[in-house]
DNA sequence: TAGTGGTCTAGACCACTTC
DNA sequence: AAGTGGTCTAGACCACTAA
């Protein structure tokens, strides 16, 4: 960045544009003057008014639709993330399914269902290994999934299982909804593995490429990367997942008693 | 952004700058070609390779020192933050601090201090109200703070308290270090409002600009924002602080058993 | 067809680092 | 003094939207 204060015109008509949405003048929705425009009225290029529409977008605070125009980011619905979603009544009896709690009102489970889905065998990597508590190259089973809402993708997770664990299960059918969207806990229970701890783990980071594609993200919206190992009553490890989450629609809730 | 691929040089570049990084070509803490080179290199203008470089650094991939040169950002040394920071052990005994457990190893304690607080007395608004169980618009008290290591900032706390509780005691003095970094769970389990249970609710999002002056943000740099409650064993609320953490050098980590 | 966002060029100047 | 990142201009062209 600059090295003392920014006082570029671009920089000045984006603190302006900035101001005038958090201050309420440009409500979500609203569409914000053209480039063109802003040029005119700052007496500027452009090109520097357009520096000033991208770098809102890269903030996050503006959606731009090409040949339309740049407008106010709408209020996202957030999903509150609880330990709630993992309770066991909701996969005790394996007709229903995890995440069920998320589901809003109303809305058909229906239209929860993973629609895609991709299961490979292949060789442990060191974080794997560790987590699975398996040897480093011991063959292990991936499942990869893009999960949906509404027709537009919500997540994306990417689950590790010992291989006997799940050997012969509908967890590793790689058909779409087989196992449901979260029914794997169901099954490993039938398997004597039923989840009792968990130790999720979170931080948040800009997007890959990749992420912004397969989640169709806007600029400047960062991604919350979650790693979930799941246990047994007696330890042992029966699922090492990681879960790449849009920032925006979630809020991830925690509630615990203060340890001694 | 633009409709179907992007093929433009800019993006290319950008590309190609960053599969470099990705696959260990360029190691972090390399500087990466000037902009004139890379206009040279890939016969565009210096606009264009410059447009290259400041992507990379909204990505967060790189950090650009003005003057000398761009270069792949370093690893961060990474906080693991877990609910054992918040442990009675900790606050028991009133002459030690929370977030001991945090520390680096070897590092003095004396390097953890607040630098900055600020406390005052003003009207809770409806969060706060709800939170804290009193009525909006009664007298609460918030105490800001930048928090340092290293004299560096780390993270921004600002917490909210009700006035009968706090009323009187250091966790209010302005002064900086007079509640420590933490004493105030001492102080008032010492006013038999000892904290039990605690919830904590986090999302990400990109930061303000108040923010990036703050914490020292490169751009690219997304932020956790974290709200926490904390409740007597009677379930009395006795504070409510949000947090506002870098979003790479922070690791959230919880463990809990599944419910019910 | 007209309007709009996105990109690029060629050249210029500025602010800062490095030597 | 030389090198480097950052910004800006004026003009051009392209891709897409909307009527």
């Amino acid at each position: 960045m600059s090295p003392e204060a920014q006082t570029g015109p671009a920089t000045q008509i984006a603190n302006d544009l900035r101001a005038a949405i958090a201050n309420g003048t440009l409500q979500p929705g609203a569409k914000l003057p053209t480039v063109r425009d802003l040029a005119e009225q700052y007496g500027v290029s452009r090109n520097t008014a357009a520096k000033a529409i991208a770098q809102l977008s890269n903030e996050g605070r503006i959606v731009t639709r090409y040949g339309s125009g740049a407008y106010v980011r709408e209020a996202h619905p957030v999903r509150r993330v609880g330990q709630d979603r993992y309770a066991k009544s909701n996969w005790a009896n394996s007709t229903v399914e995890v995440y069920r709690d998320e589901r809003h009102e109303g809305e058909p489970a229906e239209q929860q269902g993973t629609q895609t889905q991709e299961v490979t065998l292949l060789s442990a990597d060191e974080r794997v290994a560790q987590a699975l508590g398996v040897e480093v190259g011991a063959d292990v089973y991936e499942r990869d999934r893009i999960m949906f809402r509404d027709g537009k993708p919500t997540h994306l997770v990417t689950s590790y299982y010992r291989r006997e664990d799940v050997e012969g299960t509908a967890i590793i059918d790689s058909r779409p909804g087989m196992a449901g969207s979260g029914g794997s806990f169901a099954i490993l229970a039938e398997r004597g593995l039923a989840p009792d701890e968990m130790t999720e783990e979170l931080f948040a980071r800009m997007p890959t490429v990749e992420e912004m594609v397969s989640l169709d993200l806007p600029p400047g919206e960062p991604v919350v990367e979650q790693w979930r190992t799941t246990r047994t009553a007696e330890g042992r490890v029966i699922e090492y997942a990681k879960g790449v989450h849009p920032a925006s629609r979630f809020v991830w809730s925690y509630t615990f008693k203060i340890p001694d």
